[in-house]
DNA sequence: TAAAAATTCCCCCTTAGGGGGGATGGATGG
DNA sequence: CCATCCATCCCCCCTAAGGGGGAATTTTTA
């Protein structure tokens, strides 16, 4: 028999998944917390939680933050992470954050048990729409390269030299490195932070990770 | 009539898939290219090419460049990246590289046919295997986080500055924001460059990326 | 080929950052 | 209850970085 704990302030959706997991010999829904401290007073007491159903959007602490102090504390209760949305960017954070498992609160019956199953078993499942839309957004076309796509075109040599500032070194060390003068170095430091709208160095960085300038 | 090249450098492969195409009347592989120099001739070429089946490791240059000059001289011409392995780093710079879709070698007729399908009608198709190799390993268990997971623990409020830090606050702002001394922020600065092993600013929001320290 | 952009280098000067310490009260935790 | 860490603040000194220009040469590209 597997035990699983729903965390979810959606009470139709809560009576939904028990309906649809009722028709299961093995697996029970034992317990559902409508917020996220109840959740954790459930996983406290002595009853044993094989795994945790857990929406994205709590009513008092968001959920990735939960996911990670629950794969902090039972590193052996694997989470599969609900939502309605597949907006990349929380999609993401769940996963880093520890969650196993992610699907999308319009999945189907069949989808749902095979996920439990799946993640149960210690594997991983990600629903197909998921998986579908991340790896999208990280495609050129339709990711987030078109919020800078009036942007900053880096030149080749500019690259060069931010990706040595990137790597912790000086203005004379970089000089040294491609065998210009430090001057020269100064010139394309001033020409970055002006392409970048960055106002130092920290920022040159920055823009260098959140636009992957490095390549 | 869909033309389709193929640019691999297998031989047996190219035959085996033309033999999968020919049941289909309207997929027709009208060229093949056994290498980067021969795929480029062939585009140059009158002949009208729709979709490109394109395999990552070639004799003269690597896929992922050439992926990445055809979809800036034909953005109209679709690709689909072919591969043995499901590597996550090669697969991210195939798709950021632009190609519209991914497959590994040992795909069914059936799986062939609909992405080429799907991509042709200017969709992206990404085989489940590779989508699920992709996610599964941003998970936290599987990558490459446990470098640093016996790593140095940042205090509360070192966070506080390296967020500011990042955020290309100086010293006097930082202090400002969280009404404290500038020598205080100082101290925490200097905390921040032992325990990150940083040399300078940019590398504390260096490896605030890398380590991903800011929540 | 002519215009535009990139690369190289220099001057001035001001501010921010980093290296070396040391000191204090307060919280935490064995 | 005592050691340890944390957060706070200070000193001195020096180097690195940023802001404002200008200008020459080469390379790209339209």
């Amino acid at each position: 028999m597997l035990n699983i704990l729903i965390v979810d302030d959606h009470l139709v959706l809560v009576d939904g998944i028990k309906a649809l997991l009722s028709s299961e010999a093995d697996l029970r829904l034992l317990h559902h917390a409508l917020d996220a401290r109840t959740a954790l007073d459930i996983l406290e007491s002595e009853e044993e939680i094989h795994l945790i159903l857990l929406d994205v959007n709590l009513p008092d602490i968001d959920g990735v933050a939960l996911c990670q102090q629950i794969c902090q504390k039972y590193p052996e209760i694997p989470i599969i992470a609900l939502t309605m949305h597949h907006e990349p960017g929380i999609i993401t954070k769940m996963i880093r954050a520890g969650s196993k498992g992610y699907l999308l609160k319009n999945t189907g019956k069949k989808e749902l048990i095979e996920a439990i199953r799946h993640v149960a078993m210690g594997n991983s499942y990600y629903s197909k729409e998921v998986t579908h839309q991340l790896v999208a957004s990280m495609s050129p076309q339709n990711n987030q390269s078109q919020k800078y796509d009036q942007g900053p075109k880096i030149t080749r040599r500019e690259k060069d030299v931010l990706a040595l500032i990137v790597e912790e070194y000086t203005t004379e060390e970089i000089a040294e490195k491609l065998f210009i003068s430090p001057s020269t170095v100064i010139s394309h430091r001033k020409s970055l932070l002006r392409k970048l709208n960055a106002k130092n160095s920290a920022g040159l960085v920055k823009a260098a990770y959140e636009r992957d300038l490095l390549k």
